[in-house]
DNA sequence: TCTGAAAGACATGTGAG
DNA sequence: CTCACATGTCTTTCAGA
């Protein structure tokens, strides 16, 4: 899977991720190179989906998005037939940003983004209806200290 | 704080965060809107911040990143000083992802990608000879269930 | 591999309905 | 607010080194 990068790969990573918007001939003088070969390795990185994508990044708050919680959930069962339902509930709620299965006592972790904390409850009793949860404890964001998309490279 | 947005907007926000790459025309004729009128809301958007920037979003397994973390700290320290440091040191280390202040017991969550387990007690054994901290637990992922920059608008 | 040139597509701006 | 067109810039391709 880990695709070979080189140098130059690497800085062209790091200039379109923070910002895709340029064009080829700003990124080829910012990494010392020229448009064609800058284009060339781009579309190699798309090809090799090390580039998966390219997206406009919207501000919460000014959505009205503003409440933001990670929420920590222990369950008894661990049946492929639950697992199921519980993996399509919040692949299908675009609330749920982030969904992670873990290693250790607590099961599963998701950050979920809600106009307020009713919109979270809301969300929380739809959730616990359609699967059965053993444990569920919501951390509530107070101040996004950091949040970028920049994987460093 | 709030900007108002009407249908329209919300349409070619939703078109933005699924591809950005898309030309005008092809969002105009998705949306049911011509280039003009579009490129307007676009733009009227990206002023008042509802659209921050634009990014190539990364394969991270790609990268060779293979590891995610999630990090829950307790803290007995609450001086400005000892919090400035702290954040300071979030902000600088690249593998630290996201990083929010929480209510609560927990004092503090981060998101952190890295190679391996190996890369991850290494940047853990920097974090806590540069702050003091009184209670650290890592949520290792075993599956990324779901990651998304996508808002629902 | 890179360079340079050249076509074609596209974003951006203007003026009119 | 929308449409249609103009212009200049950018992407994309190709030949040649």
């Amino acid at each position: 899977m880990a695709v070979r990068l080189d140098d130059m790969d690497r800085k062209i990573l790091a200039e379109l991720q923070v910002d895709a918007e340029q064009s080829l001939d700003e990124i080829a003088r910012k990494v010392g190179s020229s448009k064609t070969p800058v284009w060339n390795r781009i579309r190699r990185m798309k090809e090799a989906g090390v580039i998966t994508r390219q997206t406009a990044i919207l501000d919460p708050e000014a959505l009205g998005l503003e409440a933001c919680f990670f929420v920590l959930i222990r369950t008894s069962e661990h049946e492929a037939e639950w697992q199921r339902k519980f993996l399509k509930a919040l692949r299908e709620r675009p609330e749920v940003l982030e969904a992670h299965r873990l290693a250790g006592d607590i099961d599963y972790i998701l950050k979920v983004r809600v106009k307020n904390a009713r919109a979270y409850d809301t969300f929380y009793q739809a959730l616990i209806s359609e699967v059965r949860i053993y444990n569920v404890t919501a951390l509530l964001s107070m101040e996004e200290i950091k949040a970028t998309t920049m994987l460093p490279v």
